[in-house]
RNA sequence: GGUCCCGUAGCCUAGUGGUGAGGCAGAGGUCUGCAAAACCUCGUACGGCGGUUCGAAUCCGCCCGGGACCUCCA
């Protein structure tokens, strides 16, 4: 199916179509290893993990996808630095090496990360690679020399910028986001890599050792410049090593827009020549409550926090692809309460298409309602059209009466679209592990039952209940459940 | 201060000029000894005030509220 999608680039909708044949490579903007993931990072995660499973379930396409760890920046460096309250026991002892520090501590956090997604679904085989920024050093040098070699970069106090000035007079700047160009100081320089978004000016490619910091030894027309990369510089050396230059889609949170991915544009049109990539696709963000997530206002939340809480991350998971990417996510409790309902409610639904068919079981059209779903899904990856959608044919077409064959057609086509979706269980109901005391009782019920004598078997059965199990009886018998 | 987005029934989430939106919660019903589950039925909502129009949630203006980027905790 033909899969469309808003370009930022183009700022509308445009078909997608890859590059090279049957075959898209993605990039997307991972996560800086500092700190345990907050939810508003998850979404941006869960966003591209959308659009990859799209492009392979409804597009048909094979995707090479490629999630990059930033693991030098200022923050991994503080938190890794000597003393530092950040870190760890669990990161082991702290040595006199500012990389190995670095590598205790940023290793942490990834493995914590790789965990985090993995709860969501976010599944590790379908990335083909998760470069870590460290191991693309000398790559991001060869970047930073053809820039300088081209005349868009130069070196100041030990460390590099890229001359926007001289770019700005041969190409476009601004193409993600109208900038104000009156705004640009010429010759105005930004050393801080901590997101940097402070002013249009000329960023920073290598920044100079400090001491106590980390550094890489690097040599530039003569010059011994030990330091390392600046933030922007790592994707667009990585995207080139691991994808090769131009490919089909980069994606990122809104945020990202300017002056990172901007920059990064910038960065490999210089240096490689290239402009990187054709798709630029942007998650909004999340908000907690109607409000934006804050450690000031208290509703900041790690996708760890949430779980202490016993939320099942699948509810998170189906909540926020409740909501169009495009499109802010109000993160609430009631909201989560809301999608484990939902999500539940379509799992009974599995369950009840395995058990055994009336024989005047209704025949329904599910190719139609499959087209009319991936339709959704191919238009810009709209899942709120798609699971309305799906609700409606639900709604409409009871489980428990359908024919055989029906039965096995939608599910076969829920399996597919939980290929996308991944939070039910196509397998039959899983038989529940009933301890031998409460099905005693539960028999014992159900012969008092079966005499009439009610008030004892209600008894039974509040005893059962407070055992954590639920008796449910049907025609010609009962089912014990867990609570 | 500049640029821009959003405000939909109790709660979420779609919808950009002209029948019904989807989910959760809630109400009534069928079934059941009772219940649970399942199934059926039920909600005329669009922040406020003006304006344009035969007709506005949808366009325009102002106001209120939330958010984004431009000036580092996404």
């Amino acid at each position: 199916m033909q899969i469309e999608l808003f370009n930022t680039l183009t700022r509308r909708i445009d078909p997608f179509e890859p590059l090279r044949d049957g075959e898209v490579r993605m990039y997307t903007c991972g996560p800086t290893v500092y700190d345990y993931a907050h939810i508003g990072n998850m979404r941006a995660f869960l966003c591209a993990d959308l659009l990859q499973r799209v492009l392979r379930v409804v597009g048909g396409y094979e995707v090479r996808w490629v999630m990059n760890i930033t693991d030098i920046d200022d923050k991994t460096i503080r938190g890794s630095a000597p003393g530092s309250p950040l870190w760890r026991p669990e990161m082991g002892e702290q040595t006199d090496d500012p990389r190995e520090n670095l590598r205790r501590y940023t290793s942490f956090y990834e493995q914590a990360f790789l965990e985090d997604i993995e709860r969501l679904h976010i599944r590790r085989r379908d990335l083909s690679a998760m470069p870590r920024a460290t191991e693309y050093i000398p790559q991001m040098q060869d970047l930073v020399r053809r820039i300088v070699e081209r005349g868009f970069g130069y070196i100041a106090g030990n460390s590099v910028y890229f001359d926007l000035s001289a770019w700005q007079a041969v190409a476009p700047y601004g193409r993600l986001l109208p900038i104000d160009l009156a705004s640009i100081k010429p010759g105005a320089r930004i050393d801080a890599d901590q997101y940097e978004r402070q002013e249009v000016t000329d960023f920073v490619l290598w920044k100079a050792w400090k001491p106590g910091e980390p550094y890489w030894d690097f040599e530039l027309q003569g010059r011994q410049l030990p330091g390392r990369p600046g933030w922007h510089l790592e994707c667009s050396t990585m995207e080139h090593e691991l994808l090769g230059l131009p490919f089909d889609i980069h994606t990122g949170g809104i945020d990202l827009r300017f002056p990172h991915h901007e920059n990064e544009i910038a960065q490999s049109m210089a240096g490689y020549g290239v402009d990187p990539t054709r798709f630029w696709v942007h998650n909004e963000f999340l908000e907690v409550e109607g409000q934006k997530m804050s450690k000031s206002l208290g509703n900041f939340f790690t996708l760890r926090d949430l779980l202490k809480q016993g939320i099942d991350p699948l509810d998170i998971r189906f909540a926020m692809l409740g909501a169009h990417y495009r499109s802010p996510f109000n993160f609430t409790f009631a909201g989560i309460e809301a999608a484990r309902g939902a999500r539940k409610r379509v799992q009974e639904y599995i369950y009840a298409l395995h058990e055994p068919a009336p024989d005047d079981g209704i025949h329904v059209d599910v190719a139609a309602v499959r087209e009319r779903i991936f339709s959704h899904l191919a238009h810009d990856l709209h899942t709120p059209k798609a699971f309305a959608e799906f609700f409606s044919f639900l709604n409409a077409t009871p489980a428990t009466a359908l024919s055989a064959e029906s039965r096995r057609e939608v599910l076969h086509f829920i399996s597919e679209l939980n290929q996308i979706v991944d939070v039910w269980d196509i397998a039959p109901r899983p038989p529940e592990e009933i301890p031998e005391e409460i099905r005693r009782l539960a028999e014992q019920r159900w012969q008092l039952r079966l005499q009439r004598r009610y008030a004892e078997a209600d008894a039974l059965r509040y005893q059962i209940q407070q055992a954590g199990y639920t008796i449910k009886d049907l025609r010609d018998g009962y089912i014990i459940e867990r609570l």
